[in-house]
Formats: structure tokens, C-alpha cells, sequence
DNA sequence: ACCATATATATGGATAGGCATATATTGTGC
DNA sequence: GCACAATATATGCCTATCCATATATATGGT
């Protein structure tokens, strides 16, 4: 769990997290495969990075029929948002953050038109 | 040099940084020797990360004398400079990070009796 | 010479990542 | 309904690498 600052900041201090959580923060939730295409990385390191973030309270997960979504958490304290904020904006124009952003609305669309019902309930 | 949150959230990712950092946001500046005794740590400890804190442009230095002066730098970038109130302020009530001021208290009032006017000096 | 500070070197510990494998869910053919 | 395959995800195990720390040594100022 995530008591102490610089608990957020180790998390925070891993480029793979890192680009997870950004194109968490701009979507309402997305699947473990949605991010091993969008950021090209294998599926174990983008599972185990996941699970990090997941065990200090930053995103939750739920399982939908195959997939597991990963979601951020809005029920975190006032600091970590704040710095959450900075981070992400802080990557928005910047490499390999903004690249990703641009990858996931590929994938994002395709989706819209073949599973979004789906993927939809809640 | 700090261009990107990833760099700045590995450099706060360190116990004995951020407690210098804690320091150093509630004072005008402190040498190696005053947070060596007030961490406890050894000195060799505490000039590298001093030295990391430097490269990364967090901090300057300014040597007067036998002393070299640590201070934060104020010229840093908006969402950096956020992201450290938020870190000194999510650490105020916690270990050993509250300990770390009130040791500092005893040792900057002796300094203020002893040594006041080099200190000053800029 | 002495003190404060920095740096070089070695070492232990944490951690990321790859690979293989295990688990879970769904779908298919019988 | 059941065995089986396919897909998605998680996890053990191993290795390499980074990083913090200790020890020893060097530098620089008085």
C-alpha cells in the first residue's frame, strides 16, 4: 500500500509504469494485451508491472471474460493525484509517452467498432 | 540535468535524498557536515547523494571555506517545484523524516551562536 | 599537519527482464 | 456433458544490471 512518498516515487521511478499509468490516466480502463501491443513489450514484463502498480493501490483490476482491465484508482489521496497529474502532463509531449498515445488510439478505434459493447458493461 | 518526471521520480526515490531535501526546502542552505550528523549517516553517504542531487539540478553548492553550502535550487522547473512540496510536505508527519528537523533545530540554534556571520555570508 | 569534502573501488542487495510454465476462461467438436 | 484447443494472464526461476553502501584514498582549504 502507499503510505509514504517515497513509496510512490519508486513506483513512479520505472519507465514501463510510468508509460502504463499515462495512457491509464486518459482512458477509463484498459486490458493487459491493450498494453503489451500499444508499448511493444512482452506480456510477462507488462503483467509483473502491473501487479506492482496494482499492490501499491494505484490501479485496480477486474475481470472481464478473458481479459483483466486495469483501471486508476480515483479514490487516491490528494498528494498522489497532484503528483500523478504533474507526471502525466509532464510526459505528454515527450518520448516514448506521446508515441504511445498515438498507438493506443489506433488500437482504442478498432475496438470501439468490434468489442465495445462489451468491454462497455460494468 | 532533470528534462524528464522519470528522472526526477528516481532521484526522489531515495530515503536519504529526500531527507535531505526535506532539510534543505525548510532552511536557506546546510553543509555536508551539519546533515551528515543530523541524518546519522556516514559522511561519504551523504556527499554522493549530495553530489546526485547536484548533477540532477535539484541543488547548488557553494563552497565557503572548509564548508560546502547545499541549498535547493529556486529556478526549477513549475511541475518540479510541485512535485518537491508535495514530497516535504507528505513527509512533515512522518519518520524518520520529522525526527530529521527536530535534530536539525539543536544543531542550527548552536550554529546561529557560534557561527553565524560566515554562515551569512553569500 | 588537520579538517571537511570528494572520489575510487569493491561488494551486497534490490530489481527488471527473459524464458518457461501454470492458471483461467472461452470456444469447438464429439 | 466432456475432452481438447486457443487465448489471456499470472508466476517461478534464473540472470544481468543497477544502485546504495562501506572502506580506503585523494583533494583542497586553513
Amino acid at each position: 500500500m502507499l503510505t509514504q512518498p517515497i513509496d510512490l516515487f519508486r513506483i513512479l521511478g520505472d519507465e514501463t509504469r510510468l508509460r502504463c499509468l499515462a495512457l491509464l490516466a486518459g482512458q477509463r480502463e484498459l486490458c493487459v494485451c491493450e498494453l503489451t501491443h500499444v508499448l511493444g513489450v512482452s506480456q510477462p514484463k507488462i503483467s509483473r508491472h502491473l501487479a506492482a502498480l496494482r499492490e501499491s493501490g494505484l490501479v485496480s483490476d477486474r475481470r472481464l471474460g478473458i481479459w483483466v482491465y486495469y483501471r486508476l484508482r480515483r479514490d487516491l489521496p490528494g498528494w498522489v493525484q497532484r503528483i500523478l497529474e504533474e507526471a502525466v502532463t509532464g510526459t505528454r509531449t515527450l518520448l516514448p509517452y506521446q508515441n504511445d498515445r498515438a498507438a493506443l488510439k489506433g488500437i482504442t478505434r478498432r475496438r470501439s467498432a468490434v468489442g465495445a459493447r462489451q468491454a462497455d458493461l460494468v
